[in-house]
DNA sequence: TCTTGAGCCTGTAGCTACTACAGACCCTAC
DNA sequence: GTAGGGTCTGTAGTAGCTACAGGCTCAAGA
């Protein structure tokens, strides 16, 4: 039923092995409109190409450099239809950057405060505990 | 209905007023067992004492270190029903700080592609994006 | 040709940690 | 008495998947 020889029929089990995303997050992605619906065989087999395969590797790369879905669509330009200028891109990406900075500082206070807390811990059969202590408050 | 002279008598309003907690966030903490069920009023109402509030707090002091819920009830002691040992608590404490320093160093690599791409993107409205092209695979 | 097992199809439910309603009740102050 | 706030319940929504169940289809072997 599909070409296997054309290197560019895939089936959606054939997709997800090429790029390592689960075949379930295919349909999802599908669904909420990152990937465009594929075309069918007769008996409603979805048929993808390497045009296909290429977008799902860029939206896996973005989504493991921690753009959402939303910012995505922006920049696939799934947003408003026309595909974004460059300097739309930057902004996005700036911002995202400093979202992920300020995760970053927000993660580094945190350590500092359970590395801090779990150092001052004996690890003994002792009553008082020093990381219970510190979340509760001081 | 509620003694508001003696302190310890709360409303759910009250209490997410003394504890800065979203109010619907104290229902949801009832719900799953974080906090205990409150006695009620005669109209049903919840009514919260000084404990409850104690309570909240560690809870939301320990959810801002990044504590999951499932961890604060191991913190708690309402996983085995009896209050955890010391040892149990570092446990925790350190393999919560793992993950937190594993998200941090994936948060870096993250950040400094993003930096780098970002700064070689002129902004200008040229048809190719270097953003673009790191994401699509370089 | 028949069968078997793998793959695909759909819809739906689950996960975390909340948040936000709707519609009903209650309580206080004027 | 009534207006307004507060509270009650249940339920649905958020992001980003993941995992089924129950049914169909396809390819390979006997």
């Amino acid at each position: 039923m599909i070409d296997h020889e054309s290197e560019s029929s895939l089936t959606r089990g054939d997709l997800a092995r090429a790029t390592g995303c689960n075949i379930e997050t295919i349909r999802y992605y599908e669904k909420t409109g990152l990937l465009p619906d594929p075309p069918r065989s007769a008996a409603g087999y979805r048929i993808y190409s390497a045009a296909h395969a290429t977008r799902l590797r860029f939206i896996l790369r973005a989504r493991k450099l921690g753009f959402s879905m939303e910012d995505i669509r922006g920049l696939m330009g799934l947003d408003d239809g026309a595909a974004p200028t460059c300097a739309e891109v930057k902004e996005r990406t700036e911002r995202h950057l400093a979202d992920v900075r300020a995760k970053i500082s927000d993660l580094r206070r945190i350590e500092s405060v359970l590395a801090a807390t779990a150092s001052r811990c004996s690890g003994a059969e002792v009553p008082n505990c020093p990381v219970l202590d510190a979340i509760s408050g001081n």
